[in-house]
DNA sequence: CCTCAGCTGGAAAGCGCTTTCCATACCCTG
DNA sequence: CAGGGTATGGAAAGCGCTTTCCAGCTGAGG
């Protein structure tokens, strides 16, 4: 066999090595309404197995007009709450035979929208998009643009998110979660809290700092604009932000972080401060190799591989009328980092 | 404009549109070496722009023979090692322009062969295989010929992990770094040690424990084999080790779990038995979000991101003469997990 | 004024498949 | 034994691009 380097085994190969047609190979071969007789799929089979043959999926593609791309686009695939979700979109994915490519938009927004175009040039089948958008209406506009155009050659799309565009949307129930938080801490007793809550734009941490007001003031619960300190989504923000609320020194006997992350870097803030005894801390997401903390965080647990699986099943599924939005609703789980106080 | 839903604007829509022949169009708008009349060009340009063209990867891919796909197998995206590592290679794509495709074994050896071959099918132009390969004799020659097949088809390959097969790697240190960990600890005043091995066949886990026990030889401090416990890679596995450690009853200053995420499942462990501040605790790797728990782990850290880094840009470089090998080594750092032993 | 080189636009081949559409062979019925 | 299905293999069109190759036009040089 005088192949150069540097090409594949084609399916012509493969023919030509079972003496059929191009057209028989691939019908035994890459399956087909079509039979071929079993003495003849089997002859072609073997040359195929024999070649190491491997279909080019390019060439399929375009032939048969579709592909079996999942895109999915997230912000960070080192942060564990997106690596999770991205979990469950790949398990999906993997089951149904697709194979997924994976864009990190590191935060930038405008990212989204160029991922999209990309996803789209490549024919991609789906796009799974999770992220907190920013209320950034520029971005959001061009994002909008691109998924129309997706959708318009045949593309599906869900996000997850809140329900900030008309596509299918799997929306966490980020307010709900924190006024259910803010219950529970009232309950173990709390009265005067502080906040440390995202970056000012991210939705998701606007989200979970206005239902946590919500909650507050549904138990008559006062919360000073002072106790309110607005940091990065990340550890370190979590830290710097801790430290901010310290210096303005209130008093604080329970402390909500927008996110588990943030409420770790909170806690090693108060421990360095030696308050990490005295003051209660929660965060939100309920993040895997974060439950072993000490204290345990107490926190709103989110089913995250669940929510990933749950927005490629429904961009898989028959498209709706228009577009639908599924509620995840998060469970709050109390833990020792909130050992409540005890009624005076 | 009467197109069908459900059919992408193509190059020809542009190329009417713009009044040009489909050539003049491809060269105006996905470049070449010919050029163009400005004010052609500048026509092309602004019909695509109206029409929302985005040209077909897979049509592109066919007709230039390559594709700026690459393959990204990992073990678990939810694993924080494996996350990080694909952040590194994720970020060197984008600078590349290049998209990446992603897929988790789930720790099942088998399934790299068969992402290979679906990568192949692909034409992905490079493969990064990040895995603690096992010893499964069949599931390595399986997974060595489709990576043949892969570079014979003029794709590129490389690995993070061991030396185990031809082609280019980026070897992480591990005995080395497990070796420095047994001496520091030793120099910390440790004499009596347990280690939580991993799975059995798991090579990284392997040369870990083996790197730890040289360490220990090198300083004549005695491990006894009853002392060491073997359990699954996992936050639960490292759990049920100690457990069954601490049931053999054996007097033990330190235990060595062979990754983080073991070892802070032998914390909880140790809290639940009252040892905690007993029995010092060490890992390896290094895991970000780990770093806060308490007390903070002394482990080997690993730059994770950068190994990422290191075997994309191995891979995307000129290829040399044989397989090459970049060696990545960790770094010991001392925590609180490891106050050390008073000399008696 | 003719020729030839140098530009630049267009026609068409080809990338590796799938899928009509034909053609042939075979089997059944009357 | 003729006529009409019914299988099943093969030829060829077509998917959306890139890239030769060809053709027409322009301007310079003799």
């Amino acid at each position: 066999m005088t192949r150069r380097p540097n090409d594949a085994v084609t399916l012509e190969d493969v023919a030509r090595e079972a003496g059929v047609s191009l057209a028989t190979a691939s019908r035994a071969v890459n399956g087909s309404t079509r039979k071929v007789r079993p003495e003849i799929r089997e002859r072609v089979e073997r040359a195929a197995r024999e070649l190491r043959y491997a279909p080019n999926a390019q060439a399929q593609a375009m032939a048969r007009g579709r592909t079996t791309l999942v895109g999915l686009i997230v912000q960070d695939i080192e942060d564990p709450y997106f690596s999770s979700i991205a979990a469950g979109v790949m398990r999906v994915a993997e089951a149904n035979r697709m194979i997924v490519s994976i864009a990190s938009t590191q935060r930038r927004p405008d990212k989204e929208a160029e991922y999209v175009a990309a996803l789209r040039g490549m024919r991609a089948a789906a796009i799974v998009i999770v992220g907190s958008r920013t209320d950034e209406r520029a971005a959001l506009d061009r994002l909008g643009a691109e998924l129309t155009a997706f959708e318009r050659s045949g593309g599906r799309v869900a996000l997850v998110s809140q329900r900030r565009l008309p596509v299918d949307t799997v929306v966490v129930a980020n307010r709900a979660g924190a006024r259910d938080l803010a219950a529970h801490l009232i309950g173990l007793g709390y009265r005067s809290f502080g906040v440390l809550a995202g970056p000012r734009g991210l939705l998701t941490a606007a989200d979970r700092l206005s239902g946590f007001m919500e909650g507050l003031a549904g138990e008559a619960v006062p919360l000073s604009p002072d106790a309110v300190v607005h940091g990065e989504f990340t550890r370190d923000g979590g830290h710097a932000a801790m430290m901010e609320l310290l210096g303005r020194g209130r008093d604080l006997e329970c402390v909500f972080a927008v996110n588990d992350v943030m409420a770790v870097g909170a806690m090693a803030a108060l421990r360095a401060a030696g308050l990490d005894r005295s003051v209660g801390v929660a965060g939100f997401d309920d993040i895997v190799t974060l439950r072993d903390v000490t204290p345990a965080l107490t926190t709103v647990r989110l089913p995250l591989v669940e929510i990933g699986e749950a927005a490629l099943e429904m961009v898989l599924s028959e498209p709706g009328d228009g577009p639908r939005s599924q509620r995840v609703r998060g469970e709050v789980v109390l833990r020792e980092s909130t050992p409540g106080i005890r009624p005076r």
